[in-house]
DNA sequence: ATGAGGATCATACCATGAGTATGACGTCAA
DNA sequence: TTGACGTCATACTCATGGTATGATCCTCAT
């Protein structure tokens, strides 16, 4: 169904990269050989040696192709929908969670991403769009001063911990579709408390002094 | 400073899991040899591959034994200091960060477990210990009728998440000691968003409808 | 044209490490 | 004493990441 449009007919990284991320998608990081991703882009080991420092960089060049796609999907999806700003993290959420569907944006972003490139790449690699994304959505919560600006990084980070849970419970469940109703709306349950405004007062230490 | 009570002086077996516990803290799950973790306890490979099936079932028990620490931590930090239920969501949940403060308790149980254990299996191991915490926690939380009963399993899973990325985002920082307060004050503003009971209405369909 | 030089890739090779097979050593019961 | 069993060491195989080096092709100046 996909038009396999090789127009112009895909450098030879290109190839590396679509394959490595089709390979790795299906049996992980540590499950298919440099050699076995080469051979099936027609290739040798020589090949990707030449083009990636390692088979790290490989990985992470898939990981980035995978993301581009999350990024596509979901801004696109969510183009034209949030009638209010307020509305985006919910509506937006959904759309994360559709994104986190694919097999490959499972295994390469939410499994192997962060043992592979360690916290700081795997960090690296989901700000700009995981994160950033919800960031964006809480910004415009801050703006209405339903939340304190300054902690939007933080709880972005913590959102997007909390989306990718909710993407592996999903994945891992012997029922997806019903997992899924049960995920999105606890991560409405979440979304709409911070909705209601209940993050603006924070009186500071009024429950236990931070260290 | 640790008193080291070997009374009785250790079994063999347990000698492998304490020292694979302590190398794969420093240097990952990929960092170690199974002839270095033998060697280590005054061993060769022969005596892990009787103990063990292999070295994920040597890494899963060493897992075990950190969040056995990580659970009597917990437990025992907050015993006496919930005045109120609704207390304890944010006062374990300092507790939990502050147990997984601890090297071994990051790498085995947030960074490699998910990828050496699988999805199932990694699920599987924090559910009654990190996730079972949270969750009674919110318990208390649907009995007071602020969120709905049937969202609790799900809901502790996100919220398990949010606090792992919470963690590694203080791993991660240049600043531990800043980012430290900086994600437990979004912490608090997520708990304290449940707290005020804006999940408790719900009007289905409100927003999208579900799939 | 032609040869120099670089880009791109294949081949041969090495080192490491997981897992297995087998034997050695002890203990204990009969 | 001996035979069975639990425990571990030794020796081996095999897969795989990475490197070194050589082959091929394309480009371009002379």
């Amino acid at each position: 169904m996909s038009m396999t449009s090789s127009l112009p007919p895909l450098t030879n990284r290109q190839r590396l990269v679509a394959h490595a991320r089709a390979l790795f998608a299906e049996r992980g990081f540590e499950g298919v050989s440099v050699d076995e991703i080469a051979a099936a882009a027609g290739l040798t080991k020589g090949a990707v040696y030449y083009q990636f420092k390692d088979k790290t960089d490989l990985f992470r060049a898939a990981c980035e192709a995978v993301l581009a796609d999350v990024r596509d999907r979901v801004e696109t999806a969510s183009m034209g929908h949030s009638a209010h700003h307020l509305d985006e993290i919910v509506i937006g959420g959904d759309r994360l969670y559709d994104a986190y569907d694919a097999p490959d944006a499972r295994r390469l972003l939410l499994v192997d991403g962060l043992t592979v490139l360690g916290v700081d790449g795997w960090i690296a690699l989901q700000e700009p769009v995981g994160v950033g994304l919800i960031a964006h959505a809480l910004s415009h919560l801050a703006d209405e001063r339903l939340i304190e600006p300054d902690v939007v990084p933080a709880l972005a980070h913590l959102l997007f911990g909390a989306f990718v849970q909710g993407a592996l419970r999903i994945a891992a469940s012997s029922d997806p579709q019903a997992a899924g109703v049960e995920v999105r709306r606890a991560t409405r349950t979440l979304t709409q408390a911070l909705l209601s405004g209940a993050g603006a007062p924070l009186k500071e230490t009024q429950w236990l002094p931070l260290p």
